[in-house]
DNA sequence: TCACCTACTTAGCATGAAGCAG
DNA sequence: CTGCTTCATGCTAAGTAGGTGA
């Protein structure tokens, strides 16, 4: 606790500081506010494994040589003084960040962008392309049409068929009907959208046919959307954003059984949107003759831009691309909290075993339920509006009828059965062996209920996590699903690599600790549409490499032989030359078969999600580099950019 | 406690660009 | 250089979680 007041005392020093460097980037915001490095060390931001981080993310910020000449100075006392303290600081110093630099939820201080790139108008179909109700032709009013042209271009999907998506399409098509038109067209099983399909698809050729030179126009001008419109400047640094396009509108599609699939997604105007930016800074104009809903200036948030959506009546955002100071700071935070679980996991695990016994129903459940949280990774499971939403469930919300117990199952006891959509619709399936005392509170929450009835009937996510926040500070259900990730990867990762592996190999076990991580967490894919060709291609070429090798060894055989005869330095060299040649190709061929056995282990799993939100880049960092693989093996170049912060700081001891 | 709202992370898929063999 | 495959990226839906006020 000493340690903390020290730190509090520091901190109120800093904030004197923080003060005078404010009234510095005061003065020097317009002049310099684009005269900035897009990349920054996040070893600086974060600190070099996590000390001093708040002074040298100020550090980054000001432009002015003198100013930062004077406070390296005064920082190389500072951290001198850190350092000395910093074992015992350790714990706290995660959250400091957040604590001094920007108190009670402050976000940024200054906030400039250019708002948001609107969905390109209508353009009215040329007017050969025709639609026809019942056979007959019918010019539609621009309105309706748009809307048809939606339908039109999903025709080759199968949802189209789909009887709620007909029904939902077909109510809100008539609502951008001219009243004649409502009156004409009364059935869509009438409606002959085919021209218009024929239509897109001509122009989808069309466009693939382009010439280089009319491809790389329309390159150059994305380019330059993306220049003004694609980044801001939050704090003095030029950041990217995620998503600076409104989404256009259209047809939506929800995944899985989708009670609202086709209904109409409306055009978002500038009238329906909200600008969040600093008052000081220069506002978006909205396009001429339109203007916002409104201009904020909220720096309790992060988003730029936002506005309501009508499907689900949700907001949706405008936000900064996850290379940012803003995201990597925030992913960093998450790390470090699965870490503190870590530490503290153990003693959570005995507490919800003790819990199993209680006498109070409501703490059975909430322990069974962290049970299969922690040895499952199951997610939270908020409660749905019944409806509104596909029926997908988690954890707290899982049914009756979800899981089957048995009793006995093929030689192990207390099998439990799971069989239930999670998020996205995909199903999760599984059966696990799990302990006497949960078989047994499992019985009983499922006494007396019908299929269809909760299975934790006392518990909810928010019951949950308040109880999770209570055993460690910050901790909630997903943590839990970050902390398991991730400590998977680490363990995989030692048990499967060896230092005298060659690179592919190395790179194949990387995958399979990455695999065994994307199993726990359920991530699934479709089986590539190309996937059984892709690997008789492949077959086709390990064949082929292996005549190869038999061929090489064959000449080297002979060169051998040669050599022994001649006994001359020409056919020495030869001799060499081939035993390079057999050992080039022998390489060649493993990597071959090394790709066709990651290749078919991976095909119907999905490793991109893990590897972006639940594995500590870190781990991956460090592993890359104590066994002297290249980066860019493991990360491309869009990931390297997310996890720059971790690639700049991990070291190769680094652990989890 | 509940309904509702807001902000943010996590998710799989379609598409288009890049890469590669012939 | 072409045509095909593979991979990265964009897109946006679908979660988690916390707050608010009745």
């Amino acid at each position: 606790d000493s340690h903390k007041h020290k730190d509090k005392y520091k901190d109120k020093e800093h904030k004197h500081k923080d003060h005078k460097k404010d009234k510095e980037r005061e003065k020097s915001k317009y002049s310099n506010r684009y005269d900035v490095t897009v990349i920054h060390s996040y070893g600086r931001y974060i600190g070099a494994d996590s000390s001093s981080s708040d002074l040298f993310g100020d550090m980054v910020q000001i432009t002015n040589a003198l100013v930062l000449a004077l406070c390296t100075a005064v920082l190389v006392a500072c951290v001198g003084m850190l350092v000395y303290i910093l074992p015992s600081l350790c714990f706290f110093i995660p959250f400091r960040w957040e604590e001094e630099r920007y108190t009670d939820g402050v976000k940024w201080k200054f906030l400039e962008h250019k708002g948001p790139v609107f969905a390109p108008p209508y353009e009215p179909l040329p007017s050969n392309v025709k639609f026809y109700y019942d056979g007959k032709h019918m010019k539609l009013s621009p309105g309706a049409e748009e809307v048809a042209t939606f339908f039109a271009k999903m025709l080759d999907h199968e949802y189209t068929t789909k009887d709620v998506f007909r029904k939902n399409f077909f109510k809100d098509w008539r609502k951008e009907m001219t009243s004649e038109e409502k009156s004409k067209l009364a059935d869509l099983n009438k409606c002959d959208f085919s021209e218009m399909s024929e239509y897109f698809k001509a122009q989808s050729e069309a466009r693939k046919a382009m010439t280089k030179e009319e491809k790389l126009k329309i390159k150059e001008e994305n380019e330059r959307i993306l220049q003004e419109y694609g980044f801001c400047v939050m704090d003095n640094h030029k950041e990217r954003i995620a998503n600076f396009r409104i989404e256009p509108p259209g047809l939506f599609r929800g995944r899985g059984d989708h009670p609202k699939m086709g209904m109409l997604k409306r055009r978002i105007r500038p009238e329906d949107i909200i600008i969040n930016c600093s008052k000081d800074s220069k506002h978006p104009k909205p396009p001429p003759g339109t203007k916002w809903k409104e201009v904020r200036h909220d720096n309790k948030v992060t988003w730029l831009v936002s506005w309501t959506e009508n499907i689900q009546g949700s907001i949706k955002y405008i936000m900064l691309n996850p290379s940012s100071r803003i995201k990597g700071e925030k992913d960093w935070q998450k790390y470090e909290m699965a870490r503190r679980l870590k530490k503290c996991v153990d003693r959570i695990r005995a507490q919800y075993r003790e819990d199993w016994k209680s006498k109070e129903m409501r703490i059975r459940q909430r322990a069974v339920a962290l049970y299969f949280i922690d040895k499952l990774a199951l997610r939270a499971g908020n409660e749905k509006e019944e409806g509104e939403t596909a029926d997908t469930v988690g954890c707290c919300s899982l049914r009756v009828e979800h899981l089957t117990l048995h009793q006995e199952m093929d030689g192990q006891e207390y099998v439990v059965e799971f069989d239930f959509l999670g998020k996205d619709s995909i199903r999760y399936y599984n059966k696990v062996p799990v302990e006497k005392r949960v078989f047994k509170n499992l019985q009983l929450f499922m006494e007396d209920k019908e299929p269809e009835d909760d299975l934790f009937d006392r518990l909810n996510t928010s019951i949950l996590n308040k109880h999770l926040q209570e055993l460690m500070d910050g901790l909630t259900a997903k943590v839990f699903r970050t902390y398991n990730a991730s400590i998977t990867l680490q363990q995989q990762l030692n048990e499967l690599t060896t230092s005298e592996d060659n690179v592919p190999a190395k790179i194949l076990s990387y995958n399979r600790a990455n695999r065994a991580v994307a199993i726990l967490c359920n991530h699934q894919r479709a089986p590539p549409k190309t996937f059984e060709k892709s690997m008789q291609n492949l077959q086709t070429k390990i064949d082929a490499k292996k005549e190869q090798l038999a061929d090489a060894k064959r000449e080297l055989k002979s060169a051998k032989a040669d050599a022994k005869v001649r006994r001359d330095e020409k056919s020495k060299k030869a001799v060499e030359s081939k035993k390079k040649a057999v050992q080039r190709i022998e390489e060649q061929l493993m990597k071959l078969e090394v790709q066709a056995t990651d290749r078919e282990e991976n095909k119907q799993i999905a490793l991109g999600t893990s590897k972006l939100n639940y594995l500590d880049p870190r781990i991956s960092v460090a592993w890359c580099k104590k066994l002297g693989v290249p980066i860019e093996k493991i990360y491309n170049k869009t990931q390297r950019e997310k996890f720059a912060w971790a690639i700049d700081m991990a070291e190769k001891d680094y652990e989890f």
